[in-house]
RNA sequence: GGCCCGGUAGCUCAGCAGGUAGAGCAAAGGACUGAAAAUCCUUGUGUCGCCGGUUCGACCCCGGCUUGGGCCA
């Protein structure tokens, strides 16, 4: 069985992947998009260096904070790391905050390769949002209704896969059953009280002061600049945004903002997931199973 | 004790010849297929300090009270 594990923020995913880990003695995959840095410990609520050294943990500190990884790499060694695991574990626990590189990892999710994948022409950079809309219309109408002319992010990634010569966007997703292709995955959330919550998120951003978050990211933004992909993490661009007085409230406020994210994400996202209002229940649900 | 300025949304404040209010931030809800801890969209929030008066009608004018700040005794 592969229990996946999905909630927000602070919610105690870590503390039931944990738990499972034990119990089952089996292996725990990270499907965390900020995990998955090296250098980026105490911000990002990774599992303890002791509980990483007992080994049998997947996908934590694969790369440098100098580097960066797409949801399409992601994928791909998600699925070979998985793929190896289920030939000799009975049990697998996946955890992970990141809803997107759960659902592209599980589910059919299709990404144009490598080498057709071409990188927007600088022209377009130079375009309004407004025109780089107009432009996306004409060519994927289809994506073009589903997306915001504000997000310009998104935008350019339609006009991008459009241009690649391996068809429209809205047609790649077209072609997908939207179905989980792992048949023996159970996903679990944790859906704690929305207060309590976020008394947990305020809480836990206090512990990571007091084990140094200050000087491990100021050391990173030193290191590495405040434009690298890994220091976009919460608990680390505030940093070079915020003064003293208000970074560590700025912190708690992303954080629940995160949180609410999440929620929505898995909530909406999700159908199969079974909520569970704590870890004991849903510990106990999956070990009766 | 006297004089002056203020009390309007969770916060900071705007407003009006008298026709029961609006910005920013916060907050809530939503979207999500190569940055996802990212990016983007939507939405209110009210005894206009309290009591009385004038008025068809008061957040606005008048009186009293209360409360915060400043100045003078």
């Amino acid at each position: 069985m592969i229990y996946v594990i999905c909630g927000p923020t602070a919610s105690g995913k870590s503390t039931l992947a944990y738990k499972l880990k034990k119990y089952f003695d089996c292996p725990v995959i990270n499907c965390d998009s900020f995990q998955i840095y090296k250098e980026l410990n105490i911000g990002t609520a990774k599992p303890t260096s002791d509980e990483l050294k007992e080994g049998n943990y997947y996908l934590y500190n694969l790369i440098s904070a100098s580097s960066s990884m797409s949801i399409f790499d992601f994928q791909k060694i998600f699925r070979t790391t998985i793929d190896n695991l289920l030939k000799t574990n009975k049990n697998i626990v996946v955890v992970g905050g990141s809803g997107l590189y759960i659902k592209s990892s599980f589910y059919d999710y299709q990404f144009v390769e490598d080498e057709q994948f071409v990188k927007l022409p600088e022209a377009f950079e130079k375009m309004s949002n407004h025109e780089l809309y107009m432009h996306l219309q004409k060519i994927d109408e289809g994506s073009a209704v589903k997306l915001h002319e504000n997000n310009r992010k998104r935008v350019m990634r339609a006009l991008e896969i459009s241009l690649s010569g391996t068809g429209k966007k809205s047609e790649f997703e077209e072609k997908q059953k939207h179905v989980c292709l792992y048949k023996d995955a159970t996903f679990i959330g944790l859906d704690i009280n929305r207060e309590n919550l976020y008394k947990k998120i305020n809480d836990r951003v206090e512990e990571m002061f007091s084990l140094g978050l200050e000087k491990e990211a100021k050391d990173l933004l030193k290191e590495f600049g405040p434009d690298t992909q890994a220091l976009q993490a919460i608990g680390y661009k505030e940093f070079a945004k915020y003064n003293e007085e208000e970074v560590k409230d700025k912190i708690k406020q992303f954080s629940r903002n995160y949180a609410k994210r999440q929620m929505t994400f898995f909530k909406n996202q999700f159908e199969e997931i079974k909520w569970f209002s704590s870890i004991d229940e849903a510990y106990s649900f999956c070990i009766n199973q």
